[in-house]
DNA sequence: TACTTGTTATAGCTGAACTAGAACTATAGA
DNA sequence: TCTATAGTTCTAGTTCAGCTATAACAAGTA
């Protein structure tokens, strides 16, 4: 499993590294059933925080894509099938964005304003 | 033209300030030619510093979507009608993420790796 | 029991967001 | 041209989120 994380990135730790482990597990690069890193493990060689790193295992644990529990670790439910499930819609926004010319943020804005209504 | 700011959200005003305004675009509220109000005006109006407006315009017209200039004010540009080619396919992925039971931060985040690749 | 690993608490540092006040300047209109 | 308009830039203070660092604690595992 490749997690990249960027400390010049005005994306938060917790976010880059719970977005990258999302990406792995939708890659395949993690299974369902298989156990993530102990959190001051992954601390240690991404050079982060454990508090950073169990944030972002949290948020993923919020989310329903891992089960977090004392002694056992962080391991990866059936979950990221679902966000396999949404790539292609995901894919088509991207494409036709990057063809009007319109920039990753105000995407995600627009995306953010779609889900209000 | 309705701008809705919420200052107890986590999300920037400026932020929500120039998404409100897209929305607006979007949905003809504003059109192209049209000119919005004055930074300080819309500040009163909106209970919020001038500062925390303008970073809203600049936001807006750093993705094009509005004319600055002294004297002149804010101006609408034909922009608009390009995020409106995007509001289908934005809203194919809504739909589908509330069908898996997905949430807006995590298809966000989704987006964002999207487009990294 | 001993070790592993997440949970919780406290505390200090830094930078972004927001606010406030003021001076400056390009543009529009009389 | 004169004047009001309205964005630009600068300085500065406050608040809060993110990150780091320690340390004690609790639920599993071997």
């Amino acid at each position: 499993m490749l997690l990249r994380i960027d400390p010049s990135s005005p994306t938060p730790l917790f976010d880059q590294l719970a977005a990258s482990i999302r990406g792995a597990a939708i890659a395949g690069g993690v299974k369902t059933g298989e156990r993530l890193p102990a959190a001051r493990e992954l601390a240690d060689s991404l050079e982060l925080n454990v508090h950073t790193v169990l944030r972002a295992y949290q948020l993923l644990r919020d989310e329903g894509l891992v089960d977090l529990r004392r002694g056992r670790g962080a391991i990866i439910t059936d979950r990221a099938e679902r966000y396999s499930q949404l790539s292609s819609a995901i894919g088509a926004v991207v494409d036709q964005a990057r063809t009007l010319d319109i920039n990753p943020d105000t995407v995600s804005s627009l995306l953010r304003e779609a889900f209000k209504k």
